[in-house]
DNA sequence: CCATGTGGCTAAGTTAGTTAGCCAAATGGC
DNA sequence: GCCATTTGGCTAACTAACTTAGCCACATGG
């Protein structure tokens, strides 16, 4: 029989496909393998079942956000850094609409490869924060104040929460404003 | 053979309960027919089928949600109603795990009483955010600002996201005074 | 007190993930 | 070039979960 010349990240890459045509719950291994041309029990030789295809799919999505989010900020600081990443955000959540939900999760404990590129994700965050010189305590609830404002806006676009899809690019935009004026008076 | 005397909403409630404590995907009929100390079959007589099932769930959770928040908000106007309502929406989310993410997608088109309940939520919200004269395109963008930085926290809290649990609290706190501030000034 | 509807049950079917074990195609040393 | 080994396919079979069919006993009401 021809080989289908698969490989582990040949896999991973169209599970990650499905996961933003059909949601999470939408990948199957008998999807899979058929867009792969492969019988289902073929793809273990590349891949370690079902929760271990999940995770490969969600570390590279981290990945890619990361490098996303980073490539967005550079050169850039303090509200025109914010309004970059903020952008970068969305814009990657819009095309990976079922991977987004993936990179939400912190990693677990003993779970190295997933903490590295977690905090390579928070990493872009911290900095871009460290031009409004906040420290200690403001520099925590600011971090969280913007992961989950744009979190939160992005979450309810791609997962439909919005029931009337109109006008989001101006919400956003606007979000955005509020989140730059909070940032600005954050210490006050 | 004696009856367990189920009936639906009994069903419904356990299966709610099953959720809180394992997540929407640790949902089974096996545990939920092993808990309620019936066959699994017999489940099909109150209830039809695992989607309708979770459905109920999440019609139960909306209504929930949304009296808990009314209730919060009444006899308060302005900041005193967000910061009421913001409160009654952490802690009801913190307090119901596995259904808040269930309570976050907007009705599927037809679905009556979805609709409804999902209206009922919404409605909170709107009364609230009267009070602060926001009209037209402003009450919109206020109104996802709000639902977006409120779900965004309530997510990554609930949902594992924020690595290091210290000090949400305050955090949260901090986040429901920009979202004030923010209100505030939103017209200028 | 029996006629009827309801709520349990067992048995069996379907679908999805997984494991075992086989075999052909590639590959690499001689 | 040839054979040994590794690799990547495959079929068959198992398990877990939801679902359906169909049976039977308990409760209820005329």
């Amino acid at each position: 029989m021809a080989r289908a010349g698969l490989a582990a990240d040949v896999v991973v890459r169209e599970a990650a496909r499905v996961i933003d045509e059909r949601g999470v719950n939408g990948l199957s291994l008998a999807v899979l393998a058929d867009n792969l041309g492969v019988r289902i029990p073929s793809l273990y030789k590349h891949v370690d079942g079902m929760p271990a295809l999940r995770r490969g799919v969600m570390l590279a999505a981290k990945k890619d956000l990361a490098e996303e989010l980073a490539s967005a900020a550079v050169g850039r600081s303090r509200d025109e850094a914010i309004g970059a990443i903020a952008h970068a955000y969305r814009q990657w959540a819009l095309e990976h609409p079922g991977q987004y939900p993936m990179t939400m999760h912190a990693p677990a404990p003993g779970d190295d490869d997933d903490t590295a590129v977690s905090s390579a994700l928070l990493e872009v965050i911290f900095r871009v924060l460290a031009g409004y010189g906040l420290e200690g305590d403001d520099a925590i609830d600011a971090t969280r104040f913007l992961r989950a404002s744009l979190h939160g806006f992005v979450a309810l676009e791609t997962g439909g929460g919005f029931a009337m899809p109109v006008d989001l690019d101006r919400s956003y935009q606007r979000l955005v404003t509020s989140i730059v004026t909070a940032l600005n008076t954050w210490a006050e």
